[in-house]
DNA sequence: TTCAAATACGGAACAATGTTCCGTTTATCA
DNA sequence: TGATAAACGGAACATTGTTCCGTATTTGAA
């Protein structure tokens, strides 16, 4: 995503790039914490920086809420790469979709947000799918030309359906508690996604055919 | 809705009823102008009343958000009865319709609004479907009864439908531009919305039967 | 009509937040 | 090592929601 050796123009500093890095790590840990409306104030603080340094690289509140979204989008894509390489096209599928079910979960605060009417936000739909699908497509694939899944499925409709099961499944609100012990894997609604997902896998496993 | 001669307690002082109208009606024109989202201190000015008057009334902004809310749903549920004492039944149908089409494209932003998760705004949509959806069913049955329309039409799924295609049409945003020469009612996309709204009226005499 | 008590009023003051500014510190490079 | 550009931190500013309280108004009775 950055220029690093490109030549155009200088490199960027070196304490920059760091903290460009905890910023974002923070904001994500925040949003997670205490929803995507945390006090910009709070983010800078728990990435040990000023509000300047954090507002130099996001001057708008926004363009951090987009920065981390489309970097967690990024995360999950690459998920996609690594387990078809780690895994035979079956077990790839099925474990990226349960990747995918607790990005959404996770997302759950963001998504208020992205249908907010603010059109700070406007790109991320498109950015959303454009990398998801692929992923998932190809993952899709694979699991088909090895037999160990049906082919007749369209990606996008699949990340809905997924998407819809996951976000109706967890308990509402924008913030997570935050309490000891309050890991979101094993919260009763996400059981009960995993369940519902499980459902879905199976589906894809048996119609197998085209 | 005010109780008046109720007995049970000492009656309103004129002047607070007097700004509590005034609020009531400069929150409803703010919030047309620049948004649901104005200061609680333009609304105040703009009802000639301090801000602490305001907050007499509405302890929260979201209470004023939700009067005002009330107050439309109420008014154009009124209407229903209205016209149809005014008109024949067919006749009080669709311009009731035309009535509600205006309502939902003037609430466009208070809309999102009320998906936006925040709790104050829960009771909300029931205080809506229990209001319009008798008003509608009354005039969808006198009309069916004098022969004008079908009465095969669920009244609740036609106010969602035409509540699809009005927020469809009108143009996306929250606030109004508020120019001059900027009545919604001869907008582009009203005026579709008005030519759908025809459709579905026509949809309605039409098959009538049952 | 006049007066006292009850009630309501207005807006300054407070708190929380996003955002900007600028004097100070640090990284880079010769 | 020192000059310079870049980045830093956080105080200060602007905008809001909300609270407080001294002042003005309404009401009911004398």
């Amino acid at each position: 995503m950055q220029e690093e050796t490109t030549g155009t123009k200088k490199r960027i500093r070196s304490d920059a790039a760091r903290n460009e890095d905890a910023v974002l790590e923070a904001a994500k840990t925040v949003f997670a914490t205490s929803g995507v409306d945390a006090p910009v104030r709070e983010i800078a603080k728990t990435a040990g920086v000023g509000v300047g340094t954090l507002y130099r690289r996001f001057p708008k509140r926004s363009d951090l809420v987009v920065a981390v979204f489309k970097r967690e989008v990024d995360a999950c894509a690459a998920d996609a790469k690594t387990l078809a390489k780690d895994h035979p096209p079956g077990e790839a599928l099925s474990r990226w979709l349960r990747r995918y079910c607790r990005f959404i979960v996770t997302k759950k605060g963001l998504a208020s947000a992205l249908h907010s009417g603010d059109p700070a936000f406007d790109a991320l739909p498109d950015y959303f799918r454009s990398n998801f699908e692929p992923a998932l497509q190809n993952l899709l694939s694979a699991a088909a030309k090895a037999g160990e899944a049906r082919s007749d499925i369209d990606a996008y409709d699949l990340l809905r359906a997924i998407g819809n099961l996951a976000s109706a499944g967890s308990t509402s609100g924008g913030k997570a508690g935050g309490n000891a012990g309050d890991d979101p894997e094993h919260h009763e609604g996400m059981q009960h996604t995993y369940r519902m997902l499980d459902l879905m896998i199976d589906g894809l496993r048996y119609g197998k055919s085209g």
